[in-house]
DNA sequence: ATCCTTTCTGTGAACGTTTTCAGAAAACGT
DNA sequence: ACGTTTTCTGAAAACGTTCACAGAAAGGAT
């Protein structure tokens, strides 16, 4: 380090400062046996004199990999995706790759960032873009190359870890009802992405089972986002006959519902009970703190990670699907209903 | 994409499949001109046709560029470092670069990652780690790589865009003050990072410009982290003669606060005042309102990116070291003293 | 001495691009 | 018909590595 700076030492300089053949350099760098421990000494000084750092790009293109991990993401403004890196990122910390996150704010762009990640920038790649694949499943397919979908159900376009949103869904309604409820509201998320409609499923299924009012104006539409979750709340609330809990397929939407039943005058948990879905960090914080149903998002980004890796080793494998369960985190926005009997669950 | 699937088309596959040299297909890929218009469709129709996409590691191997730019974080736990990144993430977007995103849990690696950076993965380094820049300064200056330090005061060492967190302090206690209060407690940030020592001076510089108590004791040490805030708060509040108003020098340790405050049966604010630092998305969900400093992290993002691209440019480019702005955002946590007649503010 | 291993080292090709250079083909003015 | 410019195209080198190969040096056995 102690020699003036040129702007890029390559293993071409530091051969001729150790007075070896640059193959003899890149042995040393790649611990190869078959170097003279003398010459191995004089190499490493050298390297650590000039400070060679390594280009990756052309090592990548002759040994054509890159031991890197592509993520492919929407954006970071929710919390919600910001737990999946913390997991995926963890567990990458643990192999010998990197980590490459790609962010895409255009739903028209996404593709072409596949392109690039097939196109040798990353050895697999690991996409949380809960909306339709098909775009993308075709190149990814056609070329073998190792990716999983994170946060997606599973089917036959391509391997998958998720969670139980249907599960989840009927845990919530399954404790309302525990609480006595029979009328409850339902705010639903996004319902072009799977987990919206499988939440959907599984609060109409719970319905069913407790032969609760299947009132269609029960349902409310919302988008996953705060202010539709305070909109279709309002609209719940203004019901003849309002519900008397209200399940929302978020936190987020369940903190915009909380808003609009305290605008409406009413309190929670006493005269409507909230419950919401993912139990995001800000779930704890809120007052009153948020009954929702977790979903084990850390332990997804996790697990997404070990199933590329094996997609990495043998892109061949079939396509798997993880399923992670989802469970119920009580807190304070519930209270058994008033004027009515508490009654044992029935089962769903 | 009608044709079978290879696992890799090169440049060279093109060309033979559209009849031409791969220099030409070159050309049309760099949208080069004085290439036949015909020939220029047959390679387009052979491109496509292929699937082709570009190796990037051979591209920026030969061009010497790789248009990707680095960013380096701790973690990525904290919503605080998610807004910045929102904001670097936006201004990437507007240009013809990527983002690279690295974390690094533990700090020991951290110089390896850089020299990952300055061996040619990026073309310039964004660095959002607030401790001691030391030990990357070296290579980085050495090399004349471009990259600028996120949220870290400037000096010779480096290009840096931070926030003024000293008048951001000051800001806090002149507010506290116009509200009557004369005794105010202090939770120091963690003293090893340039904020954390900033905002304990604006914290002092307002006390002896106002000529407030500046009782030693009226100081407790935090570490920026929700615990040390609980435990401060504790610590202020079981003072003899304990303060009217606590301010924190972040959100976390303020929530932390806000417990501890109501654990000893005090009412926020009536009878304690709470002031924050960040300015954190939670802020304005808790209850009551956190009253706190905002940093504008996003623009932060944009700004540090916007540097970054001068250096780009013109590695040669004198340091320089941008601050931004802080400013209060008024919520419900604090109160007028009571049985304090309610008193202008001095200048500070 | 001679021959075989074993250990060590250098040469040169390859990875997939871009870019320089030179030359072919077309277009144009005479 | 002929130069001259302009448009087009291909051959070959280069970027910084790894790796297969061949050959040199050293050490043992005969």
């Amino acid at each position: 380090m102690n020699h003036s700076a040129p702007t890029k030492v390559t293993i071409i300089d530091v051969a001729r400062e150790a007075g070896v053949s640059y193959a003899t350099v890149s042995r040393v760098l790649n611990d190869e046996p078959y170097v003279k421990p003398e010459t191995r000494e004089r190499v490493t000084a050298a390297l650590h004199d000039l400070g060679y750092v390594a280009n990756r790009q052309a090592r990548s293109l002759r040994t054509g990999r890159s031991q890197m991990i592509g993520l492919l993401v929407r954006d970071l403004g929710t919390g919600y995706i910001g737990q999946i890196i913390s997991g995926v990122d963890a567990e990458i910390a643990e192999t010998d790759f990197e980590m490459l996150l790609f962010t895409t704010h255009h739903q028209a762009r996404e593709p072409e960032y596949v392109a690039n990640f097939v196109g040798g920038m990353a050895d697999g790649l690991l996409l949380i873009l809960p909306h339709n694949i098909d775009p993308y499943t075709g190149l990814l397919n056609q070329r073998r190359y190792p990716h999983v979908f994170v946060d997606y159900k599973g089917s036959d376009k391509g391997p998958a870890v998720g969670a139980d949103n249907y599960g989840g869904a009927i845990l919530a309604i399954d404790y309302l009802v525990s609480l006595g409820h029979r009328r409850i509201g339902f705010i639903t998320g996004a319902l072009d992405l799977t987990s919206g409609v499988d939440r959907l499923n599984g609060y109409r299924q719970a319905v069913a089972c407790h032969g609760l009012d299947d009132d269609p104006a029960l349902v409310a539409e919302g988008d996953y986002h705060q202010p539709t979750g305070h909109a279709a709340a309002q609209a719940l609330l203004a019901l003849p006959n309002r519900p008397t809990a209200i399940f929302a397929a978020n936190d987020a939407m369940a903190f915009g519902a909380m808003e609009a039943i305290r605008e409406a005058g009413l309190r929670i948990p006493e005269d409507m009970s909230v419950v919401g879905f993912d139990d995001t960090p800000q779930a704890a914080g809120v007052s009153p703190a948020l009954t929702t149903i977790r979903q084990p998002l850390e332990d997804m980004g996790r697990q997404a990670v070990q199933m590329l890796l094996t997609y990495i080793e043998d892109p061949e494998r079939p396509f798997e699907y993880r399923e992670l369960a989802t469970d119920l985190v009580v807190r304070d926005s519930c209270a058994p209903l008033r004027n009515a009997p508490r009654q044992a669950t029935a089962n769903s």
